[in-house]
DNA sequence: ACACACATGTAATTGGTTACATGATTTC
DNA sequence: GAAATCATGTAACCAATTACATGTGTGT
């Protein structure tokens, strides 16, 4: 079975905010669901010209824009439809994949130091992920608390905070957790196979 | 550039416990980083003739099954040092793609109660999980304590617990949320572009 | 004039699931 | 003897990134 989930991204963000071109549509996405879904540009032509054909969004133009190669599109009946069909189906979660995660699982095979590094790294990647969406929260409100939407746009947005602050602090304690653990091994850490890396 | 981290849950399981059969790996895989990580035979078994190609496993036997259709491998050192050398290299999070937060997002397209439905649906997965890994915990500190591997097996789930704690709290909260804003809105949801969908 | 952002698209490649196909061994 | 689990593999298909290719409009 088939899921096709650029499809649904796609219309979605038009029910949002209608008439956008591809590229707008990228970049929509990346500031708003970013921090938990991506799409590129070799996902997003190739599936708007699918949708249009399937009549569930259709080219449009707001004259808002001056740009001579640029086609915009819209979302139509169909379109929501289909959109609101998909949205009553049970989520499936995708297996997930999480590289930090697999890393620190085998982080007794790392050289010394390894596994805090990518905790350190992991620690800044979610400040500044954090911080930025901390001051969107505000703006976000300013302009849009009025839209039917933006009570569903908050819960998706605290979810991420309160993800990222409870990784945070993991990340606090682990770290200390770390170096108690390298502190008391005193012998280098054991390749298993006895032949030491370069 | 490629990643093929297939290839190093592979080393990094055999690292840990050698002897396995390309079907105990999965199995292997799905009982310890299952939370976090999947793979499939599809994957497992041709990337099992790549690496022992490459000299990173071997073939081998422990005696310990009598089963003639069945092939066990070992990492070999050369193995050991590549994933040491991948351990090293800082980790590269995919980009991430979560449909329950898709949905979420969208939820004023939604007809009411779907949204909630989706919450529910995320709290009993959670829980399950919450509750098999809470369960695994003390097993494994009973058998591996001991093992150089253990401290970083413990923070890999003490991570995993975390997440899945916060987001059961968001999600109490979520609920309480959801129903406020569902029973304010009187009038039916509004579709953005002034036809009602069917 | 130059750089940057806007804009659209395709091709090659990789990565991955799923379904199919087959069969042995163990347990009930 | 049937069912479940162990065991290995391949083929078809789908999803997705990345790199490539190209060109326009805007601001400095």
């Amino acid at each position: 079975m088939q899921r096709n989930q650029t499809n649904y991204v796609i219309l979605g963000i038009l029910a949002i905010h209608p008439h956008q071109s591809g590229y707008e549509i990228r970049k929509t996405i990346q500031q708003s669901v970013g921090f938990f879904w991506g799409e590129s540009y070799g996902q997003i032509y190739p599936a708007l010209k699918r949708l249009a054909a399937e009549g569930l969004i259709v080219p449009s133009s707001s004259g808002a824009s001056s740009r001579a190669n640029r086609q915009e599109y819209s979302i139509t009946p169909a379109g929501h439809a289909r959109l609101q069909q998909w949205l009553a189906v049970p989520y499936r979660d995708d297996p997930p994949r999480d590289e930090f995660l697999l890393k620190l699982f085998f982080g007794r095979d790392a050289a010394p130091g390894i596994t805090a590094a990518h905790i350190r790294q992991m620690q800044e990647k979610l400040r500044r992920l954090l911080a930025t969406l901390q001051e969107l929260e505000p703006l976000a409100r300013a302009h849009n608390s009025k839209n039917p939407g933006f009570p569903f746009w908050m819960l998706t947005l605290s979810f991420g905070l309160a993800q990222m602050r409870s990784a945070l602090e993991w990340s606090e304690s682990a770290l200390a957790e770390l170096s108690a653990v390298e502190a008391n091994v005193t012998a280098a850490p054991q390749p298993a196979d006895g032949i030491p890396a370069a």
